[in-house]
DNA sequence: GTCTATACGAAGATAGAC
DNA sequence: GTCTATCTTCGTATAGAC
């Protein structure tokens, strides 16, 4: 357990600063104060400025969401990963007392001044679509209405986090998952796929 | 066909900046350009500053949004309203080269600095929920379900315009415009309700 | 209601020492 | 690699004249 070197400590702190305050309030300052991260490196480790920085966060933070993706399929069918999924959010919604949502989304927001930022977030999104896709199609649906069903799962999740910090409640995200896992436990096969 | 007040105009201006850049972006200097309002009587109309400006910007969508919503539903059922409000979403994304979100979700998402715009949004989502809900639950639903069908609805939409934006493409939009459609038309009774 | 001038702070970024 | 100092720009907000 190696003490992680500034520059990957300076992205996990504007990750998490960004998700709850979004990109343009993500001052370096706040990174520095954040991470512990020496104020003189900045620029050395992030040559291109905060621009750089936002980038290496939001692939970061996609990164991370499609680890816990690949696991949490690899391990149960889409329907229970999908709730997992849901309770994880959750539990980041009530911890944080609904300040945090998710990085890549900010980054999506701000991103007319980080074009570079907000490719990262649509490259996100894609290959979080692609994991739930992949799964769902496993389960005797075709690829075309996998593929649909994964993009409907993302956006609605994602949207679901925005109104419920936006109303500083859970239900409208307990409304979604509902609807969510009651349409994909009604439309996969449980039988098929399973490598479970 | 009289102008409108500076004030009025300040504040759809302030929307419609928000709606691209977010709100810290959305700075006075930007709002008095781009609505050609008097530099001088800002603190004049808006006493509390930005905040109130913010705020009242986000009311101002919200308001819009329903109204259009309250339209659709009165002169088509849910599904075909749907259709429509995608179709308007669609329009809006292309037109902007995908620059453009929703004001309320920048109110949201930045809403860490304004509670008051943050309040504004929740009531706003939830306002649209009801229409919603209300019009699906004169389908046969029960009002639970035609609740969070509502719900699912606004949370899909509102989260597949930001993967549209983050992928500048309209597919992911396209995509869950099909699901929900499909969910709908395929949950709702016709026959019931009609006072078309 | 609208103007100008200005105070004040914070941000991103650069330069040069160590 | 890290420090300090500094430049520049831009933001909100206020004061006081018209």
């Amino acid at each position: 357990m190696t003490r992680p070197d500034p520059r990957q400590r300076m992205i996990q702190s504007a990750a998490l600063l960004m998700r709850e305050h979004g990109v343009e309030a993500t001052s370096f300052s706040a990174v520095i104060e954040h991470s512990g991260a020496p104020r003189g490196s900045i620029y050395h480790h992030f040559p291109n400025g905060k621009a750089e920085l936002v980038e290496a966060a939001t692939r970061y933070a996609g990164d991370v969401i499609a680890a816990g993706l690949v696991a949490a399929l690899g391990r149960s069918d889409p329907v229970a990963a999908l709730h997992g999924f849901t309770n994880a959010w959750r539990a980041t919604l009530a911890d944080s007392d609904f300040a945090a949502g998710c990085p890549v989304v900010a980054a999506t927001l701000e991103g007319d001044r980080s074009p570079a930022a907000r490719d990262a977030a649509g490259g996100a999104f894609d290959r979080w679509e692609t994991l739930l896709a992949d799964a769902i199609a496993a389960h005797a649906v075709t690829p075309e209405r996998a593929r649909s069903l994964a993009t409907l799962v993302v956006a609605a999740i994602e949207g679901a986090v925005i109104v419920a910090r936006a109303q500083r409640s859970t239900d409208p995200l307990d409304r979604v998952a509902g609807e969510l896992e009651l349409l994909l436990s009604g439309t996969i096969d449980p039988a098929a796929g399973g490598s479970h």
